[in-house]
DNA sequence: GTGAAAGCGCTAACAG
DNA sequence: CTGTTAGCGCTTTCAC
């Protein structure tokens, strides 16, 4: 394998040089970057990356840490994340947290190894307790989900509690009165189950409607189809009366009106249903479902963007400036599953 | 920040002791073992991953080129990957080669500029022509989907003629005659979509019956649930008559049920429709979908096997042995969207 | 079982 | 615009 300075022996100049012309600096002779690129041409060299990341004591790759990529929430997620990484140049690997505590405190230690220069995270588990862990980590990380645990991180924000909210009230704007609430998890995490609870009691609450936990539809075992399927069921079992659904998620709110069908309730006449996050499969369901798009594409580019501009000042030495808190742009997104408001 | 000359000599041995520890050598009295850890703890070391790689040549990561993400085959079957690579202590990086062949030619480069010890790679645009790429690439390369291309490289294959064949012969064995496929591309690849239309064909010429060009539903732009919703459209536009549907990916084959149903054809009645792949979703349609699950647990686990098992030979100068060629078990998920079979 | 010396391939810092 | 010098933090090699 040639090195750089085959290249540069070949080209007549020194390693340095070789260096400034695969490094993209300007200020080079055009005569002279045409002769590096010809020897690195003629021996098929290829720049060593590793070698540079060690000098440089960069890697030029950011982590990634979510819970699951099968959940098509995060799988499009890390699609937009990837995408808006590549544009900077940056690579990413994805750390699935498998919803696990473990899993993410594993994730937030790779920076630390120099296995990528910084993080975005997507919290599932850790509680408000663990603020602490989140301060001073030494490297630069950017947090999903609302803002929660610390105000020293960059957070980039979904509107959960906003979402959820809006999604409660278009069932109760349409005379529902008997709403469940799909995807409860009984650990206490900071995650969205927490928010978009917080979300669909406020709105409830904000009429005079106190939660009644007959309606309330766990699934602590993840927020697949599989489980809104029978978190629904297990509602229904209770025998409480249900006109109105607001699911934690898509997938959830799909399996639910899988079980309401199978029960020969119809939707939206009998059963109202909302989900969460937009994802492209509701747009197929019968009856296609309302859901809360959460700006995911936003979501995504600002939060690449705040990283790489974090990585930028820590390369620089500046000691990065106040947090940023950044909320992306929620909608309501109403089809054919909710009745039409009044 | 600590380096290992830190560690040794607080605890007062050579930094290569340290070295031996941290990488497991078995041959160190377990007293100096625990000095050695101790020091690591009281000053925090983190071990430089990147000095690690850059001398020792390999990076401990594997590359995963798959399409998309957001596609939910590819997050199932990456989230697997993922998982079987921790099991041996391999991480890795997602490169979404976003169904271009740009992409692809990308992702092969990367073992080259050692970002990747090997690639686990789903081709969807390579074609037959391109076989050649794909040997003496100068690192372990194992390629997903049928064998083909060259049979000097490692495959992991899913059965992918012999499921759609099986898929078709279902629909054929109860009756059905008038059998639409949707997926098909028009670039000649050698991805999933031409195997699966040969396995389709097969079915048919097995019967003495002759491919409708009119029943052929054309997804170019992706095989997603929206191009199969378009490509049911287009083929019920035609005015053929249709009593079958074989999809080429579950998401199209949720696609294009949600347009039979808009249509008011029941299913599975009128259209009796399978997909490919066994997502979770195809569980939980109305009705739930009769599809084939190709294995893909079996594929991720041998798959990362068979890489780690390469990059072992590489590490001790072993000149790989025979290409492996692992076919995993495939199997016909019969659910209500099919007639039961006489 | 452990230590000493050498150097992986590149880029930072500066000189010219 | 380009070259020189030095050294990143670790592991390889070999000595003891």
């Amino acid at each position: 394998m040639p090195t750089m300075a085959d290249v540069a022996r070949r080209a007549g100049v020194s390693a340095k040089t070789v260096s400034n012309v695969l490094a993209g600096y300007p200020y080079i002779r055009e005569s002279t970057r045409a002769r590096v690129l010809a020897a690195v041409d003629e021996l098929g060299y290829e720049l060593n990356v590793t070698a540079r990341n060690f000098r440089s004591g960069r890697t030029g790759v950011i982590g990634l840490a979510v819970p699951e990529l099968g959940q098509p929430y995060f799988g499009e997620l890390a699609d937009e994340i990837l995408a808006a990484a590549r544009r900077r140049d940056l690579r990413v690997v994805v750390d699935p947290t498998g919803f696990t505590r473990e899993g993410e405190l594993a994730a937030l230690r790779e920076p630390r190894r120099r296995l990528v220069d910084g993080l975005i995270f997507s919290p599932a588990t850790l509680v408000q307790a663990d603020a602490d862990l989140l301060d001073g980590l030494g490297y630069p990380l950017v947090l999903l989900g609302e803002q929660m645990f610390s105000d020293k991180v960059d957070h980039v924000t979904m509107h959960n509690v906003d979402g959820a909210r809006a999604a409660t009230d278009l069932l109760l704007d349409a005379g529902r009165r008997r709403i469940a609430a799909i995807g409860m998890l009984h650990a206490p995490t900071a995650g969205s189950a927490t928010l978009r609870f917080r979300g669909y009691r406020e709105a409830l609450e904000a009429r005079g409607i106190a939660v009644d936990d007959r309606l309330l539809g766990w699934a602590d075992e993840g927020w697949h189809r599989g489980n809104g399927a029978r978190a629904m069921a297990a509602v229904l079992d209770s025998g409480v009366e249900v006109d109105g659904v607001v699911a934690f998620n898509d997938a959830l709110a799909l399996g639910a009106m899988y079980e309401l069908q199978v029960r020969g309730r119809s939707i939206p006449q009998d059963v109202g249903v909302v989900g969460f996050d937009d994802i492209e499969d509701a747009r197929y369901s019968t009856p296609a479902l309302t859901t809360v798009d959460p700006g995911r594409r936003d979501v995504a580019e600002v939060a690449v963007g705040l990283l790489d501009r974090r990585l930028a000042d820590v390369a620089r030495g500046v000691v990065g400036g106040a947090p940023v808190l950044h909320v992306a742009d929620m909608r309501l997104v109403e089809r054919g599953s909710t009745p039409a408001r009044p």
